[in-house]
This record gives C-alpha cells, sequence and structure tokens, in this order.
DNA sequence: ATGAAAGCGCTAACAA
DNA sequence: TTGTTAGCGCTTTCAT
C-alpha cells in the first residue's frame, strides 16, 4: 500500500493525496476528508524510507550509552523515550560497553542522515574527542549527558557531582570515619573528577589528611574489582568508610564485605550513587546518592529536540545541572 | 558526500562505485581498491534513507517491551543490541509501560518498511492481538520474548516459568513455610499463570490448601501494591511465605515489611523472580529466581535474525526455554 | 484547489 | 569490467 495506489483508488493524483495527508491548506476539507478515511481504511502508513529520502529528516535519534544493565542508564532511556515518542520521533540505541572504539565505529554509522540527533554519555575509556567532533562539525545535533566532555562546546545535562561527592564523604565523616577509601571510576571521566574533588575537598575541610593509598581507581569488570577491595579490606589499617562513586563498586564492595565477614556499617560504612527506585533493596546500611535519572533523559531529549527544531541557535552555553539527593538509610539496624 | 560527488571525483559511474563499495564481483580489485580508499578519505558513508528505499530492506529491528526500569530488560536489550551489532543491524527501543493502547500504535508505526523485523515482550494489559495478527500477516518476521500469547503461531523465547514457579514454592515450604502467598501479575499474561500453576500444583504436592485469599494480583503501581499487601501482612492470620512473580512486588513487599516492623526471614519468608547481577544487593535473606535475560535476548535476537534472512522457512514451531536458576541466599543471617 | 513532473541518493537490470 | 538508466515512494515546485 503506497501513495500511488491510495491516490488511483480514490481517482486524485499523488500530490493531492501527500498534501492532504499532512492536512497542507491548499486542499479542500472535502478532499482532505475523503483521503484520510481512505487512508485508514486501507491502513496507509507513509513509508519512513522514501519521505526521510525527500525530506533529508530521519524523525529518529539515538541514544549512545555505555550500559543499560545499570540503575542509572535504565530511567534515562525511559525518559528520552517519552519525550521522543511524544514528539512522534524513534529512539535508535546503542552500547559501547565503555570501549571507545565502539563509540567511533558507532558515531561513524550516524554520520550520513540515519538520525536528526544524538544524545551520548561517554564511555569510561574515551580520551580522543575527535569522532565527536566530526558530528558536531556535520551539525548534527549533540547532547551529553552524565558522563560530559567538558572541552567540547555542545549542551551538556549533568547532576551536581562535585557537591554530591562532598555531601556523601561529610556524611561518612558525621558518621565517625576517619579513613575514607574513595573507588574511583578512570580519571578521565569528568562525573569521576568532580565526584573526587568533592570527597576531597570535605576531607580537607574536616582537616582530614588526604591519604593516596585510599583512592583506588576500578573499572567494570567485577572480579578485578573485588580483588582490589578485597586487598583494600585486608590491610592492617583498613579503612573504615567507602564511598563508590558508581553502584557497580558499591555491588562489588557489599560482595567482599560479606566473604570477609566484614560488617556493613559496623565495620564499615558505605555510601554509593544509587537510583531511588530500588534504593531500599540496598543493604539498608547503606546510605545512597539518588540521581534524577529520569528527569535527566526527558531534559536531554527535550534540549535537543529544541536543536532539532531550531537549527542556528545557539545552545552552546546550556549546562543544565539537576541536583541528586542524599538518601539516608537506617543506618544503626 | 554522496555517491555521485564520489564518482565524479573520481572519474568513473555512480554504477560502478557502488558495485565497488558493495565487493561485487564485476568490479576490478584495482578499482575496489581506489574507491575504497576514496570513500574512506572523504568520510563517505552510504545514505540509509535511499539504500533503504531501493533495497526494501531497513536494517534495523524494533523492540517493544513493556518497561527498561527492570532488571530483566536491561540485559535482555543489552543481549539483543550485541546481536544486532554483530549483523551490522540498528535497533530501535519502545516501551509501552504496559499499556496496550501504546503497543498497538507502536506496531503500526512499524508496519510501512521502518524495520525489518520486530522482537515483543507483551504488556501485561495486552488481551486483544489483532494488532499483532496484523504484524504476522504483512509478514514482518516477530519473535516473543519472556511474555508471549500463547495463541499466536510465532517463535518464542520464555524461561521455564511453570517450573520455577514449583520450585520456588516448593523452596518456601522446605523453609517451614506453610500459608504462602502468591503476588500475581494480571491473570492475561502468560509467565503470570504458568508460574501460578507452578505455585499452585507445588502446594498440592505437598498437601497444602490452596487459599484463594493468598493470590493477589498486583500491578505496576507500587503505591496500590503496597496498600494491598499492607492489608495483607496486617491480617491476623498473617502469611509466613510470600512468592513474588516479578522483583517489583517483592521491592514492594519489602518495603512494607520495614514499615510493619516485620522481619524477613524470621517473620516471613520472601522469594522473587530477579535478576543474578544484583541478587546480592536484595535482603539477603531473599531467595531469588535467576532468569538469565542477556542470554534470552541474545537467542531471540538469533532466531528473529534467521527469520529476517531466510524467509519462507517455517519457524513457527520454535518454542525456545531458557532456565532459570535458584539462587538461595543466606537464609538465616 | 488540483495535478504534472522533477528529484532526494541509491541499486540493479541491462547495455556496451 | 564498466556505464546508462529506470525507479524505489515520497514531497514540492510550478503549472493549470
Amino acid at each position: 500500500m503506497n501513495l500511488k495506489e491510495l491516490a488511483r483508488k480514490l481517482n486524485i493524483s499523488t500530490s493531492t493525496v501527500s498534501k492532504a495527508l499532512r492536512d497542507s491548506h491548499e486542499i479542500s476539507e472535502a478532499t482532505k476528508k475523503r483521503v484520510r478515511a481512505k487512508a485508514k481504511e486501507l491502513n496507509y502508513q507513509v513509508n519512513p524510507f522514501a519521505s526521510g529520502l525527500r525530506k533529508q529528516k530521519s524523525k529518529t535519534i539515538a541514544v549512545i550509552i555505555p550500559e543499560v544493565v545499570n540503575e542509572f542508564f535504565g530511567p534515562a532511556i525511559n525518559g528520552i523515550e517519552s519525550v521522543a515518542q511524544a514528539k512522534g520521533y524513534h529512539v535508535l540505541i546503542y552500547l559501547t560497553h565503555e570501549d571507545m572504539k565502539k563509540e567511533i565505529s558507532i558515531t561513524g554509522l550516524l554520520q550520513n542522515g540515519r538520525v536528526d540527533g544524538i544524545l551520548i554519555s561517554v564511555s569510561a575509556q574515551t580520551r580522543n574527542i575527535s569522532h565527536l567532533e566530526e558530528v558536531k562539525q556535520k551539525e548534527i545535533p549533540l547532547v551529553f549527558f552524565d558522563r560530559v566532555i567538558d572541552s567540547l562546546p555542545v549542551p551538556k545535562v549533568i547532576t551536581d557531582d562535585y557537591e554530591s561527592g562532598f555531601k556523601a564523604t561529610n556524611h561518612l565523616i558525621q558518621g565517625g570515619c576517619r579513613r575514607i577509601a574513595f573507588l574511583a571510576l578512570p580519571r578521565t571521566l569528568s562525573i569521576s573528577s568532580k565526584r573526587m574533588n568533592g570527597y576531597l575537598d570535605a576531607l580537607k575541610k574536616n582537616n582530614l589528611p588526604v591519604d593516596s593509598n585510599l583512592i583506588i581507581t576500578l573499572n567494570h569488570d567485577s572480579s578485578a574489582n573485588k580483588e582490589t577491595i578485597r586487598k583494600l579490606l585486608k590491610r592492617k589499617n583498613r579503612p573504615d568508610g567507602i564511598f563508590a562513586s558508581i553502584e557497580l563498586f558499591a555491588i562489588n564492595t557489599y560482595e567482599v564485605c560479606e566473604e570477609l565477614k566484614l560488617n556493613i556499617p559496623i565495620d564499615v560504612k558505605v555510601i554509593c550513587f544509587s537510583n531511588l527506585k530500588t534504593a531500599s533493596l540496598l543493604n539498608p546500611s547503606m546510605t545512597t546518592i539518588s540521581q534524577p535519572a529520569y528527569e535527566m533523559g526527558k531534559e536531554a531529549a527535550s534540549i535537543l529536540f529544541k536543536m532539532i527544531e531550531k537549527k542556528g541557535h545557539n545552545f552552546l552555553l546550556e549546562r543544565t545541572v539537576i541536583n541528586s539527593t542524599l538518601v539516608p538509610r537506617n543506618s544503626t539496624k
């Protein structure tokens, strides 16, 4: 079923049908009605490839993220998809698995009109940014969310990473911790360095020494992480507090503590970034920092659509900060 | 940058360039090399809309799921995306939020060549299936995963819902429970009725009475669920075991127990479906049934690609069952 | 208010 | 082995 056939059945030209379906003012109300009725009857749908080719628009956006098995990106996709659905857009999803090579090949695939815009949360491995500069240079609307590249002048939607890092560390200090370990993501990641700066400043403000042996960079290999954490917790001078910069590291810590029969929070207090919805499932003694992932997704998508709709507008300066919240759990249970 | 321009720069015809890029045997190795080099130099990418229109193929599949904020669908998408990426396909994602109307409008959007195939896990609300019959009738390859419609003859990838329902219930009985509540999804959902049948048969086999007051249908509204669970746990004849047919209901239960100062597993034992990766975050006293979501996604996508690649093959009978596993937690801690 | 026709960028049948 | 050309289905300009 295509335009031509539909036009033939109605005994009018394809251009009239096309205009009628797109509610053009050139077409009489009567014809429009007739066309719409027939289209519905025959279950006609425009061919997105033909229309996309002609109009040079895809009505599609791409979301590039490191993982989806993650308390952050799940809700974020939810927010993105709901905005896209409301706007009549389609959402392509691509996972990098924290691999910059994949990120590059994915952005390469999106260069020739497949999408009208891109939302990206960069991989932890991303150092070189020429593939992203290329996207920008081709004038494909681009918005960063959560994991951003500060040096690239595109809109960014982030949480208050420095502040929450500060608050989290402060919370542990208030709870009596003196030797607080920070489980970091690779330094290249903006969120990691900001969270760490919050951590460092909180220590300083409380006159606690910074011990570089307590700042540990982990990655997404759980068994390697657990081995590292195991060593950390077996030290004679074991930390009494742990600040995990992502949920996975808290899970890893939790498992090692179980294995070593260390009690959270008696032996060691733990705080981590996590998502509100399942926070209650975390060991109740872990305080969590809840990121408004759904809202971030919605916000990032909204900005992207603004860019898509009115090109030329200067969005370079937009940098939306959405506040996360500390969710204290009953720490004495 | 398009074919024509590229051809002009090379001083050969567009068809030669097109064939060269697609590694046609009609083209000499020398020309191919020259073309590929120039294409790379000029960063040429085929226009997917033009090529899709001409070839009547989109190189894209759609995944329709109820939610993404979910321990099951996250890993499932991961599995799907990895297979798709390997095959050079793109993945569109659509969320129904358990709303059949949305499911219908989404399948409607996919009728005109936007995708080469569809993977779907139906919404809990889906009763009418004419929109899915329409997809099948238009010969768009379709595969169900996890939440299937038994009556529609298309390939299905499921877990052993009956068996795991049986095992889960048995586990609670073994643990000393005598009054076991079942927190069900709406009956329309195949997975729910199968899990319930397992539950019922386990009770029978252990000579325990079936109490219909203990079979409670919940939905995706957490506050309504919690209210229902609150009532359940306040009954004089409180259940001593709870079998939650999805993780969300276990979370809801957990929260109500905390509120009512009920101890899991002392006062009430809980078992639920969940995902291995975060199982350790669940209250350690909850035994979980781990579904191999990633594998299911991979399997479903593989079947879909088989259908896409060799049309006409009869896949109607394929019904892949992937076993879930019981993950007992230290229930005495 | 309606229609004819060009053309979006690509592929493939056919010609050379 | 390479080139010419028609046409995928749609939108849009320009006529009528």
